[in-house]
RNA sequence: GGCCCGGUAGUUCAGUCGGUUUAGAAUGCCGCCCUGUCACGGCGGAGAUCAUGGGUUCAAGUCCCAUCCGGGUCGCCA
């Protein structure tokens, strides 16, 4: 019985023609002497009759017993649904299979949850059960995108010159960046592989070994915490090029995302994409990922409110801290609850408290009203545009923490007054990043994007004596308020490498030992390059509407990071730590499964 | 590591102030009936370690403590 057409592909077109269909039963109706069978492959459903009366006793015998994803076969005539029993709602709704032959090829359990759309389980349930999950014609959708989507840019670099070049998944640990996931080497005792965090110094030295243009779509691994956009394996496109400038890639990766959702959802992304330097973003956003999807700027109306009674604005503009606001129109109305409410979202993100103006009909309401005359807040209402209506939540502190607060409640305020089109794909490159960020924990600059990342030429005399104020040719590409990819011009000079690592702390030896071979290569010949990473379980999220990479990711990890189905990571035979050099220290676990199901 | 939310039939939920309940509903499942359904319909039935452990109480699904599990998030994520 070998199937000649798949489920949802028949059409009138194939009306009167014998078929033989393959798949799960996802629904029966039985209605005695007839029942209906919705079959479902990859493809779609397609609608199969059994009638009691026309076909013989055998066969029909059989279709009672079917039941929820059994696989069948089904040996039938394509006929034309009358015209009042045909459904709309069905690709394939216009005809139906009149089955002649069927061949149970499986019996299944009952699943656990419905195999359909839309469903509202609990997300450990699915994982458990990925294989039924991800038969849902949802997941499926998703996974046949991602795989376009990685078809689309495989052709493109290829189109363009650039080479697929795998490289080493068990490599050397290095310091800065993420945890590593360390793989222990048997041949040698004691000593540890790390799992790539990217394959960074690997592509570089491609470019010193003179492959120019390279790109590969890559897994990416960090032992860090878990989010709904992050998973501790994860997929990169990778790519680097020589002898080009950040215009070049920028053009490069722009005219890549057009192809890629023009020809993987059909949409078309107006190209160049808005530039926006790291400054603006961060002042106007209060995020180094802006959501242009709506407006909502961050305005800053510290000289409005300096100089008065108000102890709390002044003690922050004297200690140098600003006093910024967002407007939210037509919220003057805001239930006083959820003002209480918003005081706790900012003090997530460090904020000591949240004030507010509400210009409402019955007048100015504000915790600070008594500290500043009707013309003060006349004078902030034209600065800021606030009219008759409008709610100004205004925060007071240093100016990261007033940025970052404001900038996440500005997006929460998006959310909720429904700003958001969720239609809308709006593209941003983030330019001019900072070199390095300082980290209060470690007491030292840490380099924002990596250290192998090329300070702006006029910035590199700062590099050690003012490291704050040095700016690096990287770039983010953001959209819809995520950041989809980001990369770098590289330092390809060996002299200002070891530079940066001394601005990062390294000492010349730590840095020989743990990047010594790429400052060795560095000094054979190595050309100006640059490159970029696109994250493509976000890439693909955003594409696929979902909130959670885990959803076109055929089989993530839990927030945990364990995989619930296979129940990785578990402790291993005794043996095999011996072999490996180990000893546990860790208390030994209880199956965690032992009192849950069957 | 911190904070927030959650865990009750296979699944999704309800369960009030601790007591009239033998812990309900929907859906799924099982059986019987049903020839035009497409979330088919009708009748009947089975199905619960109320996450786990301890405590308070005459009495705990309900209150308290601890633990486990799941999701979100801050830190973390070059």
């Amino acid at each position: 019985m070998k199937r000649t057409h798949h489920c949802g592909d028949i059409r009138k077109t194939e009306v009167g023609q014998e078929v033989i269909v393959c798949g799960w039963v996802s629904r029966r109706r039985d209605h005695g002497g007839l029942i209906f069978v919705d079959l479902r492959d990859r493809s779609g459903y397609v609608q199969v009759v059994y009638d009691e009366a026309a076909m013989n006793e055998g066969t029909f015998h059989k279709a009672e017993s079917l039941r929820s994803e059994f696989v069948i076969g089904v040996r039938g005539k394509v006929r034309a649904r009358s015209e009042e029993t045909v459904n709309p709602k069905m690709e394939t709704g216009d005809i139906e299979i009149v089955c002649t032959e069927l061949r149970i090829l499986n019996k299944a359990k009952t699943p656990p949850f419905y195999i359909q759309d839309g469903i509202d389980v609990d997300e450990k349930v699915r994982l458990k059960y990925r294989y039924l999950d991800l038969r849902r014609p949802e997941m499926q959708k998703n996974i046949m995108l991602r795989h376009r989507v990685a078809k689309v840019m495989r052709d493109y670099f290829d189109r363009n010159g650039f080479l697929e070049i795998e490289t080493p998944m068990l490599c050397k640990s290095t310091p800065e960046g993420a945890r590593d996931f360390l793989v222990p080497s048997r041949v040698n005792p004691g000593q540890f592989y790390a799992l790539p965090q990217s394959p960074q110094i690997f592509k570089q030295i491609l470019q010193v070994a003179g492959f120019e243009k390279y790109f590969q779509i890559v897994r990416c691994f960090r032992d860090e915490d878990l989010r709904a956009d992050r998973q501790p394996e994860f997929t990169q496109l990778d790519i680097e090029m020589s002898f080009i400038s950040q215009e070049d890639i920028l053009t490069m990766m722009e005219g890549m995302i057009k192809e890629l959702f023009q020809k993987s959802i059909g949409v078309d992304v107006p190209t160049p994409f808005e530039r926006m330097d790291w400054d603006t973003a961060m002042d106007k956003y209060g995020s180094d990922k802006p959501d242009l999807r709506f407006d909502m700027p961050l305005m800053d109306i510290s000289e409005y409110v300096k100089g008065s009674e108000f102890k709390v604005f002044n003690a922050v503009i004297e200690s140098g801290g600003m006093v910024k606001c967002i407007k939210v129109d037509g919220y003057a109305d805001i239930p006083r609850r959820r003002l209480d409410d918003l005081v706790k979202f900012v003090q997530i993100y460090g904020a000591k408290g949240l004030a507010w103006i509400q210009y409402s009909e019955e007048g100015i309401k504000s915790p600070f009203k008594k500290f500043y005359s009707d013309e003060t807040f006349a004078k902030i209402a034209e600065a800021t545009g606030a009219k008759t209506g409008d709610l100004l939540l205004v925060v007071a502190d240093k100016r990261l923490v007033v940025d970052t607060a404001l900038g996440q409640l500005r997006l929460e305020m998006g959310k909720e007054r429904g700003l958001i089109d969720p239609d809308a794909l709006r593209f941003l490159w983030v330019v001019d990043f900072p070199m390095y960020e300082w980290s209060d924990e470690e007491k030292r600059w840490k380099a924002m994007h990596h250290p192998f990342t090329a300070p702006r030429d006029e910035d590199i005399e700062y590099l050690l004596s003012d490291p704050g104020r040095v700016k690096a040719n990287a770039y983010d590409m953001v959209l819809n308020g995520v950041e989809i990819g980001g990369g770098s011009l590289r330092i390809y000079n060996a002299e200002l490498q070891e530079k940066v690592f001394e601005s990062l702390g390294l000492t010349p030896e730590q840095a020989h030992q743990k990047f010594g071979f790429m400052m060795d290569a560095f000094q054979y010949g190595t050309p100006p390059h640059g490159g970029l990473a696109f994250g493509l379980d976000r890439l693909v999220m955003i594409m696929a509407k979902c909130d959670s990479i885990r959803d076109v990711i055929a089989f993530p990890k839990n927030q945990s990071a364990r995989d619930v189905m296979s129940e990785a990571p578990s402790e291993v035979d005794e043996k095999q730590l011996r072999e490996l050099s180990i000893r546990v220290s860790a208390p030994k676990k209880k199956d965690k499964n032992e009192n849950k199901d069957n």
